[in-house]
DNA sequence: TATTGTTATACTCTATAACTATA
DNA sequence: TATAGTTATAGAGTATAACAATA
């Protein structure tokens, strides 16, 4: 039998999920709002400005939890929206280079200042230098530790789901 | 035009959205694979738990962000696998009270300690006591102004979607 | 044989609008 | 007239499996 957790974690837990759904949800009304962008199409252009150069596929998936279908899907629509354009790699013919256009890269300006905005009122705001710092660090170590874990199935490759669906 | 955000601002963003991302995911992989239940199907049965009594779908919803026709599919699924019932309320012919059944109960308490070993293997190990206080502390701060902040949209009622989908 | 990516398909989730019934 | 909830329907997102092409 697994302890319960203390209830300074329970606090902790149900006030860190709820703030962070909320803000997500914020920011996600704000993004398709003003820009008409899911937060997966925005995470992608984001990721494409951040890199400055052309990505493959699985460039873009890396840190992504998504399929490679699904990585696929938000692609097509980005492309049909004029947002990115694909070329197959000259060195490696298998790879797909994504690369933003100038749409996108007008896109992404449309939206930040709006995402920056609510992102600072509701999380910055009630905050300060050193709440923002604390986070931060705290939050630092947790992402590692999240990285630095197996997936929790104990097979490494192939996993498959045990449970019922 | 808004200022950026400030360094220490921008690692901080981005350390809590992608911490608190990868946590969901295992919680979710975590839920279907031992209960067969989403995130969402779980918050209801846990609130029912919580409430120790039978809830209206009001006050279900109370919290969570969805649309009432979303509450009524996922109640409709919740209530076809056997783990909630629902009745009209005697007091108030229009509100349909939702109770937890016998078997809602088993299944939280199968999915429980996998749920929460999840949890302290991803969020809480690596993390002192005193950080655990100092991050509940400060979400419950951001959450307050979340909360008290009114919707984006100056519309207090009927707000619609301005911009283009 | 392994890797990269796409396609076909199906399922889940969520939302909007229209509707019923009750207060 | 306002409130509680459901239904019908549609759209978006994601995943699995099968596939084609290249390494």
């Amino acid at each position: 039998m697994a302890a319960p957790l203390e209830p300074a974690q329970m606090r902790t837990y149900f006030a860190l999920t709820e703030a962070v759904s909320l803000l997500q949800h914020a920011v996600q009304q704000q993004l398709q709002a003003e820009g008409g962008l899911s937060y997966v199409q925005f995470e992608i252009l984001a990721k494409l400005v951040d890199a400055g150069r052309a990505l493959s596929m699985t460039e873009l998936a890396d840190g992504v939890v998504y399929s490679r279908s699904g990585l696929t899907h938000q692609a097509a629509l980005l492309q049909r929206s004029g947002l990115i354009s694909r070329h197959s790699d000259p060195q490696d013919q298998r790879a797909t280079l994504v690369e933003i256009t100038t749409e996108g890269r007008d896109r992404v300006a449309r939206v930040l200042p709006g995402h920056i905005q609510v992102v600072r009122r509701l999380l910055f705001d009630p905050l300060s230098d050193q709440d923002v710092s604390a986070l931060g660090d705290i939050m630092s170590r947790a992402l590692q530790q999240m990285r630095a874990l197996p997936p929790r199935s104990a097979a490494p490759r192939r996993r498959e789901r045990s449970g019922p669906r």
